[in-house]
DNA sequence: CCGCTCATGTAACTGGTTACATGATTTA
DNA sequence: TAAATCATGTAACCAGTTACATGAGCGG
């Protein structure tokens, strides 16, 4: 009985689970609306993810037609629902949560880069982190009657405010 | 004349620049000390890596031999400390430098546990995070003398502790 | 000499992306 | 009715992981 699933697996099972009956294709455009890029959402992913819970036991569907089309919309099993619990409790290690930072990284070896470089690059990294907020602001509404995606936005907002802190601060430790 | 790199290939063209001559396994054990967890710094990762930048021309490689080991060390190419630049500055999108936050995908769906089973999540998240701080100020410790990598260890710091303040007020929240 | 760690690799797998193919429905 | 877009899917590829194989050197 293997109950693990990736973090694309749980976020599906998890969004279905609030939106049943859920086609595939619903499933993409709510990741494609999403901020986020770690995901596409694209269809190569989604599709086959989606049979894949169903073959595990963790989803089941029923053949849906809107007009002629054919498809199939899917619901959570009790089985899925607990894979779903496991999931949102078991990965908390200290090591399992460590931040990926495209910034943090890049800075380390921001030597390699002139000055007036490195300057246009704290410039730019400043200016996509503003761009960023706006964007959380512009997603939050979408979802403002949630108070779970509230709890999830204030994160997002969170984190990129402490970045914008830290990149004043390069741009101070630099000069 | 492909110059782009992945976050893994960028990282390793960065190290190696820094430590020439550098075998593939000095990166691995990098990789294996970094608390960052996105990358196992793995062997089947990285002997491959190194062999494809070679091939790439931005790797070149002299055979090396302690004792009767063979075994091959790296340097990096003028090509390669381009391509190394080209990576520094690229990607700076808004979309690709969304953080990626397991607790707040998590969150996003804890309507799904029960009182008790939220505020156990809770603390052990908290408690995690407060692991994380002391394991940044002991990887800071082995790198107190370069100046980029205390900054790279004030974003991780400064992340952190924003996680950790939201998490008070996910508990907050949730009672 | 036995076992442990250092060091170099390879092979199979996996989860996700890109790009493509195709048919249905809506809109100009 | 032509073009756009909605919706369902497949195939090829790719980077990175896991697990394994192997041999050198070293300490008990």
């Amino acid at each position: 009985m293997r109950h693990e699933l990736t973090e694309l697996e749980g976020i599906t099972l998890g969004w279905i689970r609030g939106h049943e009956p859920a086609t595939p294709y619903a499933v993409r455009v709510q990741f494609e609306q999403s901020p986020s890029s770690r995901f596409t959402g694209s269809a190569g992913a989604i599709y086959p993810l989606m049979r894949r819970l169903e073959k595990r036991g963790l989803l089941a569907s029923e053949p849906t037609a809107t007009g002629r089309r054919t498809g199939r919309a899917y619901r959570v099993t009790p089985e899925g629902t607990r894979a779903l619990r496991a999931w949102l409790k078991s990965p908390l290690e200290p090591a399992d949560m460590f931040t990926i930072d495209p910034l943090r990284t890049r800075v380390l070896y921001l030597q390699h880069l002139g000055p007036a470089e490195r300057d246009a690059w704290v410039d730019k990294a400043e200016r996509c982190l503003r761009e960023q907020l706006a964007l959380i602001s512009d997603y939050e509404a979408l979802h403002a009657d949630d108070p779970f995606h509230r709890l999830a936005n204030d994160n997002a907002r969170r984190e990129t405010r402490a970045r914008l802190a830290w990149i004043r601060a390069v741009r101070a430790a630099l000069s």
